[in-house]
DNA sequence: AAGCACAGCAACCGCACGCAA
DNA sequence: GTTGCGTGCGGTTGCTGTGCT
């Protein structure tokens, strides 16, 4: 009885489609368990929702992407990373399969290139550039650095804590590039790892959005390249040291 | 014209999450 | 607390079109 009833596979042909999109017409979207039975096809209710938002639903987008799109895209990613979706939601009439091909098919391979680029322009760099480690302890006093994340009050930094190795400030600044490029909804399991140190949900979201938080502790020490490595994908152009460095002498 | 290689894209698969029972 | 179900997401696969030899 079993190998009578198969579900179709492949290619969506005409047919198919019309019949989707009248079913999502009369019932609207959702309740998938229930569109193939309702529209009349051999499909997996998973391949149904595919079809519909990739390729059926109204107001996509087809053709080739936009400079401004591809712009916005590749900040986003640099912000996200592979949070197809969420990049998504912010290129309307696109959809996360459209920019996943394409970052995979266009924008990897450039990013491959300018990688390798770098890491030749590095070689030269590193011959001048002596890299000197600054520990960094995190300390209770770091809280203010999460207030400072989320606030627009002004900050002063106190005299007697000597337990930041280097003083660090953040401006608003951080939270307004980066802030208006996310989605509010999503938040994976960095929020537990980031109260930890003091940090609240929306600093971990902006700081750390799409990665996982690193598991930090009052009172760990860690370096210039291991933040760096955790702020990758965070850095604008600079150094995620400098770019607090730089924040900080703005500040003064 | 035929064969091959490659790029682009649609679709599939497996996993994770949220929610209700 | 756990189980099952529905849904969404990201990685991967495979088909198709196109250009080159």
């Amino acid at each position: 009885m079993e190998g009578t009833f198969r579900l179709r596979k492949g290619a969506w042909t005409e047919e198919e489609d019309i019949l989707l999109r009248r079913c999502i017409e009369k019932h609207g979207e959702g309740n998938w368990y229930q569109v193939p039975s309702r529209a009349g096809i051999n499909r997996c209710r998973k391949s149904c929702r595919l079809r519909w938002l990739n390729y059926l639903r109204p107001n996509i987008k087809r053709g080739g992407f936009k400079e401004d799109e591809v712009d916005l895209m590749m900040r986003l990613h640099k912000l996200l990373g592979n949070r197809w979706s969420l990049i998504a939601g912010r290129l309307p009439g696109r959809t996360a399969n459209d920019i996943k091909n394409y970052w995979n098919t266009h924008l990897f391979k450039k990013k491959i290139s300018c990688i390798s680029d770098m890491k030749e322009k590095a070689k030269d760099i590193a011959k001048v550039n002596v890299i000197k480690p600054r520990p960094r302890t995190v300390s209770k006093s770091l809280t203010w650095l999460c207030e400072k994340l989320t606030t627009t009050e002004s900050f002063e930094p106190e005299d007697n804590d000597h337990n930041i190795a280097q003083p660090l400030t953040l401006s608003e600044n951080m939270i307004k590039r980066s802030d208006g490029l996310l989605d509010h909804k999503e938040l994976g399991d960095e929020r537990t790892q980031c109260t930890r140190i003091g940090i609240d949900d929306e600093t971990s979201r902006v700081l750390w959005a799409g990665k996982r938080a690193p598991e930090i502790e009052v009172g760990d020490t860690f370096d210039d390249d291991s933040l760096s490595c955790l702020a990758a994908d965070f850095s604008f152009d600079m150094s995620f040291w400098d770019f607090l460095n730089a924040e900080q002498e703005m500040m003064i």
